[in-house]
This record gives structure tokens, sequence and C-alpha cells, in this order.
DNA sequence: GAATACTTTTGTCCTAGACAAATTATACAC
DNA sequence: GTGTATAATTTGTCTAGGACAAAAGTATTC
């Protein structure tokens, strides 16, 4: 403040807690890569304990987001900056060529990096007026996720404008489910996310088509525990569960989640697993059905009562 | 499934980590309590890793319950059960004194407990009709939430059900939001929590005031890391950080995250902390300003507006 | 009654070893 | 080549006490 930056910067010292909380990295984690990889190797303040720099914190997360993309720690973790900056780029481009860059997305983006978010929630707000919500949903916000996935991935974004898209689209979303919400019809469909997946636009996103389509909803936000759910689609009577599953969620994980809940959960509630996960994996889980995209659910929904009214008759 | 339950139940193993995720208390105060106090004691499994009962997690949840009504550990921990609800249900009983059992809360909470989703919610929004969003948020959403942190606490509510209720509560304010936010006056506010805090509702309703007074809220979701909150802050030309703390949250953690961002925030930019923590925790940290209540917002931001007009004039 | 110094309480951090679950590599049969 | 069983490796979490600083409580003095 009343020094200007001369030389050394003001070496920030942060304490393995605030590491842990940044990073989402346990402090057993952390002190057994420091005893294995030698990374990272923090400076101790006078009682022995650990003092990490800024520039330690920004290269952890920076491998947090390699793992995300399925490296391993063992390879990654003594990288250098560049090297963990190339895993990053390369995995990226492989995926960039199955999507050409379309209308919209490159405005939306450079508003977001630009901070003028008046401007793209008007953007947007005038989108869902135009085109109504299913086809704003599948031509803007999906191609828009993902490209902000990307640019996550690539640190061309930073976390917090992550955060900020995210928002707006969640107020639209939700003014757009209020209003759809009727009393709802058969069947009553229960929403959630398994814990781990924090991602809340893909709920969203199942809501706003299955209340179009008059369906009843009953959306427990995210990270519910499977034995909640249990109790909870019990408790609500419902006839079909339905979990998001977000890209950056561990595939594995996401199955035996699907297959102990399925398990556990009664035979004759259905399980549907949506989300941007399953278009890149296909693993199957038996007895459950997965949707690849949005627009999967209007046929999906219009079978289960084709089978509810023939077996109903 | 195949087997009904007989004499002995299930006996469900919990980790030590499953434990510390579930009651808040991290595992090196789980191991510390055992050795002073003797409990919790756990059974170990096969490899020597301590196995908690669902039991002993109800005690620690009650246990915690109390801690937040301002008992000590060392007074607690080793107490019966019955000593614990006593304790309870004493400083229940004085708080109870104050706010006198009102109208809505039981209903609400009743409605919530049968499953009745529809009807809670027809309440909810009857509510916000007739007193408008403040006074709702007040009146209603306040005392509910602070019920039914409780009900969880005692155990009396599941999981899925304060999902279930924080899912419509935000359906609810997010519409108020959106339709009360015009293109913004001064200051210019930037709201979030730190990493740790999950709760949403906290920030909404702080954005609601915010907005409702005429502030420019930036809400960047819950959980951003400290690093993010700077850079963010920085490149929106806020005025003002708001953070969100939930009861939930460690004290001590919520202050040492304050102290750290208000040391790496520009001197210029304000930062203020609200939410159900500091009702019963009385720190201060140098630099940031404490809002106990949501009322008290109005009059901080009237006294933001003067100072700033004296200074411009 | 308020301010100071002293004592107890309490949570976090430390080291370094152990082990199970998950993943990859290898061997072998078809 | 493809599939499968077995072995080796990788990786995260758990454990045990010891140490210490920050916070809360208590005693002492003005």
């Amino acid at each position: 403040m009343d020094k200007k930056d001369h030389g050394r910067p003001p070496f920030k010292a942060l304490s393995i807690a605030m590491v842990e909380r940044d990073t989402g990295l346990s402090k057993d984690t952390l002190r057994m890569w420091e005893r294995r990889y030698g990374f990272p190797r923090p400076a101790r303040d006078g009682n022995g304990a650990r003092t990490y720099t800024p520039d330690q914190l920004d290269r952890l997360r920076l491998i947090r987001r390699c793992m995300d993309l399925g490296l391993r720690p063992g390879k990654i973790v003594a990288a250098s900056m560049h090297e963990l900056i190339a895993h990053t780029g390369n995995a990226v481009d492989v995926r960039n060529k199955t999507k050409a860059p379309t209308g919209p997305l490159p405005g939306v983006l450079q508003l977001l990096k630009a901070q003028r978010v008046a401007e793209m929630r008007d953007f947007l707000v005038q989108a869902v007026m135009r085109l109504g919500v299913l086809r704003f949903i599948l031509d803007v916000i999906v191609p828009i996720n993902a490209e902000v996935g990307h640019a996550w991935m690539r640190g061309e974004i930073a976390i917090h404008e992550e955060h900020l898209y995210s928002e707006q689209v969640q107020h639209l979303l939700r003014q757009a489910i209020g209003s759809a919400m009727h009393r709802g019809l058969a069947p009553r469909v229960m929403l959630t996310t398994l814990p781990g997946e924090e991602h809340q636009l893909g709920v969203l996103m199942a809501q706003t088509f299955l209340s179009v389509e008059g369906a009843q909803c009953i959306s427990l936000g995210v990270q519910t525990p499977a034995s909640d759910i249990v109790s909870a689609a019990r408790a609500h009577g419902v006839d079909i569960v339905g979990l998001s599953f977000s890209q950056a969620m561990q595939p594995r994980n996401a199955c035996t989640g699907l297959a102990d809940l399925r398990q556990r959960l009664d035979s004759r509630i259905e399980l549907w697993a949506g989300g941007a996960l399953w278009s890149r994996v296909r693993k199957s889980v038996p007895g459950v059905r997965f949707l690849s995209s949005l627009t999967d659910i209007p046929p999906a929904l219009a079978d289960w009562r084709a089978r509810r009214s023939g077996r109903a008759a």
C-alpha cells in the first residue's frame, strides 16, 4: 500500500490450512506430496509450521486442473509450470476439434472476460426472450458452458469469472422454472447430484426441461448423500430419481456411486443419469438410464408415460 | 433387503472422515477429544482405524450445538446425553423468551417434515406477497433458517429435507432479486463466501437487501478462494466486498480467512462480514465491518454513502 | 468497576510409519 | 489380437504422541 512493488514482492505467508481450503487438497496429501515428490516444499516459520508462497499455491491449482483431466500425481506434481500448461493445452486442443467456434459464444465469453456483467446479463435475457427457454438452453447455455469449462481448464478465465457466469445463468433458469412450475403431473421426479458434484447448472437445466414438459420436479440442490436420496425418494414417493454429472467429476466415482444407489433404491423407482460427463464416457450401469443430452429428456418422459399408461390399462 | 432387522441393528461403521464431514469437527480435534476427554472412543477396524457408531455421531452433533450456544468442550464433551439435552433445552428456552413462538415457524417446519412441499411453497409465496421481500426475509426466513439449523443439529430432520427447504427459498429469493435488480447505483458490492462455507442463502438474503436499497450487486456464488476475491474485486472495481458466514462455519477459520483477505485486499475496498455466525461470536478483525443482522445493512449503506459524498464534496 | 498479569483450556501443526484401495503392468490362455 | 487373472505400483488416508500459540478464564491490583 504505502510502498510500491520493488523487486521482491511482500511474500505472503500461507498456512497449510489456507492452502487446503484454497486448493481442496487435504493437509495429509500436501505433506505426502512434499515427502514423495519434493513439491511443494514450503518454508517454515519460527514454530516449524509450513508457510507456502502464492506461487506454490498457483502451481498446486494448476496441478489440480491437470488431475481433473485424468493425469496422475506421480507424473505431474514434480513437473514444471511449462509442462503443466502444455498438458492442459493439449487436452483442450483435442476436444476443440469437435466443436467449431459458433456464433454467440465468443461474444459472451469476451464480455465475461472484460468484466462487463450488465451487458452479459442483457444479452442472455434477450436471448431467452427471443428463443424461449428450451432453445435458449440448448443453443446458448450448453455451448457456453462447454466453452467456459474449457477456458477455465486452459487458465484463460479465473474461478471468479466462472462463478459469476454461473450465478447469472442460475438466476435466469430459476426464473424460468418459477414460471413454468405447475402443480405438476406424473411422473414425479427428484433431482440432485451425488456428493462431490457441486455444479448446479446441470440440475437446473434438467429441471427446466422437465417442468416445461409438465413433470413434477422436486429438487434437492447438490451433493445429497446416497442414503438421503434413498430416504427422500421413499418419503416423497417419486417415480424417477435424476442425477446430474458434470465433466469435472471422476467417471469412476460416478459409476460406483450410481451402482450403489441403484442397489439401495426401491427397484420400482427409475434412476436416470445425465450431464456432460456421459458424452465422453460411455459406461453403463445396469438399471440406470443414461441421457447424454438434454434433448433426450422429452422422449424419455414420453416413453415413461407410455409404459405407465400401458401398465395402468 | 432380504433380511428383516433382528435384534442388533446393522451397525453402520463410520470412518473418521465421515464424522468430520457430518459434524464439522476436524480429525485432529476428534482425536484430541478422545485423548483428553475420553469421548468419543470409537471401536477399531482390522487395520486399527477408528470406526464410529451413529450414536456417537448424534452425540457429537449435540455437543457441537451446545458449543454453538457458548459452552466449552471441557465441560460437555464427557457429559451424558441427558445433560447435553438439558443444556440445549435451557438455552433454547432462554432464546425463546425473546422470540415468542410466532405463527409461521412450526407450520413450515412441520410441512417440511411431512414432505408436503407444494403446500410449503404456497405458504412461502403467500408470505412474500403479503409482507414484501424484506419483511418476509426478516420475519419468516431468518427464524425458519435458525429453526431448521437447530432441528438438523438435533437430528430431527434429514439433510435432504434441509436441502429441499433451501432450494425453495432460493427460488423465491432469486425471483425477488431479479425484479429488484436495476442498473444499480453506488456502491458497487461484490458478494460471496470463503471456501468451506457453502450456504447460499446468506448471500442471497444480503443481495436482496442491497438490491432493494439500490446498490449494485455482483454475486460470485459460494466458496471463492481469497486470491480470486482479490482479483475479482480489482477487476470489477468494487467499493465493498461482502462475505456471508453461517453458523456451521468454524469461527477460527472465519477470522483467519477474513484477516488474510483484508491484508491482501486494496485498502480502499471495504470488507463487510455478515451472517448468523457473528451473532454468537464476538470477535473483531481490524479493517472489517461486522454486520450481525440483515437490518444493519441499510444503515451501513447509508453510512457509506454519507462518507462518500462527504469526501467527494 | 476496570485494567493487568497469570493459568488453564483448546485447536492446530508436526513427524514418520503403515496399509488398503485403485491403477497399471505382466503373464498367460484362447 | 483379445480377454482375464495375478503381480506390482501408485496414492490417499489413518495413526500416535509431542509441542505450542491463541483464546478464555481467574486472580490481583488500582
